[in-house]
RNA sequence: GUGAUUGUAGCUCAGUUGGUUAGAGCGCUAGAUUGUGGCUCUAGAGGUCGGGGGUUCGAAUCCCCUCUUUCACCCCA
């Protein structure tokens, strides 16, 4: 088929999708907004040294490499240049690479802009990313992210706020949400204390999946990644916690004793908790020990929220990361973030049919175009009528009448104007409800009135 | 990256064991109605059946390759 296409995974936004989607990003950037945030913006493209290994093996595959312009391969020498070569060519003739998330390009922004920047720094960015994934349900190749990070300050308040933010946002665009809030503390105690510290990584990929495999085989993809059966037995009695999340602290307390940092995240859950307990969150909020989330960064707090009433998956997440400046060169910079996901948000909304009904009607007017003569009575009052804020076109045809209705009806703009021969002669506009097919003739001042 | 799956008119889809000129509904255009939309009626336009190659007297239909869609895994928003 030779119809224009776009890559695969990509999107077009029609009118009605894009009132739509700037709904959400205009709910989640006013809330952020309260909270005190700033803008940033940062270019598509990062040099791909920036990007690589920040995301583990996985996010490398998935990073979108961008051919150097000019001649790239002129200065690769041909022995290189062999098919089962393409990492080291692609590394030879690539320099940038268009960003993968928002996160790793803000540590970036902190430590370049260090000397401008007044800390603890909040800034917010709502910008597309890439990633070369295969798409399917919830997942594409571009996508939005609203992100909202503190950097420069330790304080637990920040994670409490965030919660705060999550909450707001999801109850202005009535989605009910779980938030789901672990510690990466924890989970690298839980690790040491039954023994196997060093496949902190393997256990936490693990038992992130027992919600949706359960515990059987959580046990047993354990067991395939290496972690022993004494091991894997002592870790039950925590996949299988039950209660209050009190409850829980207090067990994990005891269970967790020997390992100092694991008792320093739940210090940190008990403190977040308290923080959360006086703020009067609406949504759901949960200890959640087998959330691991991928991102290799995390150090202390993370959080998932997903959507009650439907199964998109996760639509936002984030956590605390003490040291991702230093690979940037700047040390003792520790943040806290979470990431807004408005395509899947979306999806929510859509399956859940909870957008606003006309969000999608823009003119509330518009005059038809009788001729010549009628288009020059008809260009001041309409001009008038804006200058009032009051969204009106005017048909720049002098199509058929029919036509213009038809358009009208269309585009579902409830009020048509008319000015011919007749009204012109009366200095008046034949004013038409498009709803109720009523019909009146009005002078300047009166049509003001009627559609406003 | 692994394993499936989809592709026929602008859209949603029919198309019987390969057999003449590939159909429907909706939408679109024009008219019935030369200053009036939504309803109705009439007429019309629109497809090298995703692309390439092959089998065959003959392919939308069978085979191969490729692209695309959707889904699961991996991973994630």
């Amino acid at each position: 088929m030779s119809k224009p296409s776009i890559p695969k995974g990509t999107r077009d936004f029609t009118p009605t999708e894009m009132v739509r989607r700037n709904y959400i990003f205009d709910t989640i950037r006013s809330v952020f907004t309260t909270f005190g945030y700033l803008p940033i913006e940062t270019p598509a493209m990062e040099n791909l040294s920036s990007l690589l290994g920040k995301y583990g093996d996985e996010g490398d595959k998935l990073l979108f490499r961008v051919l150097n312009s000019g001649e790239p391969f002129a200065s690769v020498s041909g022995d290189i240049l062999r098919p089962d070569n393409s990492s080291a060519i692609t590394s030879a003739v690539c320099e940038k690479g268009l960003r993968y998330d928002l996160t790793v390009p803000f540590a970036r922004f902190v430590v370049q802009h260090q000397s401008e920047l007044t800390f603890p720094f909040r800034r917010y960015q709502i910008q597309p990313v890439w990633r070369a994934d295969r798409p399917q349900k919830g997942r594409y190749r571009e996508f939005y992210q609203c992100d909202v990070d503190v950097i420069g300050s330790r304080s637990l308040l920040n994670e409490a706020e965030l919660v705060q933010i999550v909450d707001t946002v999801f109850e202005r665009l009535n989605i009910n949400v779980l938030v789901k809030i672990n510690n990466r503390k924890v989970l690298s105690g839980i690790a040491e204390v039954i023994g196997e510290a060093d496949k902190l990584v393997d256990i936490t990929v693990a038992i992130d999946k027992i919600d949706k495999i359960g515990l059987d085989a959580v046990k047993a993809e354990l067991q395939e990644r290496g972690v022993s059966p004494t091991a894997i037995s002592k870790l039950e009695p925590v996949l299988t916690l039950k209660g209050t999340t009190v409850e829980k602290l207090a067990v994990l307390e005891t269970w967790l004793a020997p390992s100092v940092t694991g008792m320093l995240g739940v210090e940190e859950l008990r403190t977040l908790f308290g923080y959360i307990s006086t703020l009067n969150i609406k949504q759901e909020v949960e200890l959640d020990l087998s959330l691991a989330r991928g991102l290799s960064y995390y150090t202390g707090a993370i959080f998932e929220v997903k959507a009650k009433d439907t199964e998109i998956g996760s639509i936002t997440g984030g956590g605390r990361y003490d040291d991702l400046t230093g690979i940037f060169g700047l040390k003792d910079m520790s943040g806290v973030g979470i990431s807004f996901g408005a395509d899947r948000i979306y999806d929510v909304m859509t399956t859940l049919n909870l957008f606003p009904k006309h969000a999608a009607q823009a003119t509330r007017l518009l005059f038809a175009n009788l001729g010549e003569q009628e288009e020059l009575r008809v260009l001041p009052i309409a001009a008038k009528l804006r200058q009032q804020g009051i969204a009106v076109e005017i048909y720049p045809d002098r199509a058929k009448l029919k036509k213009q209705f038809e358009y009208a009806d269309k585009r579902d703009i409830p009020f048509i104007a008319i000015v011919g021969e007749n009204e012109m002669s009366k200095n008046t506009v034949m004013l038409k409800d498009m709803r109720t097919g009523e019909q009146k003739e009005l002078s300047e001042l009166e049509l003001l009135n009627a559609i406003s």
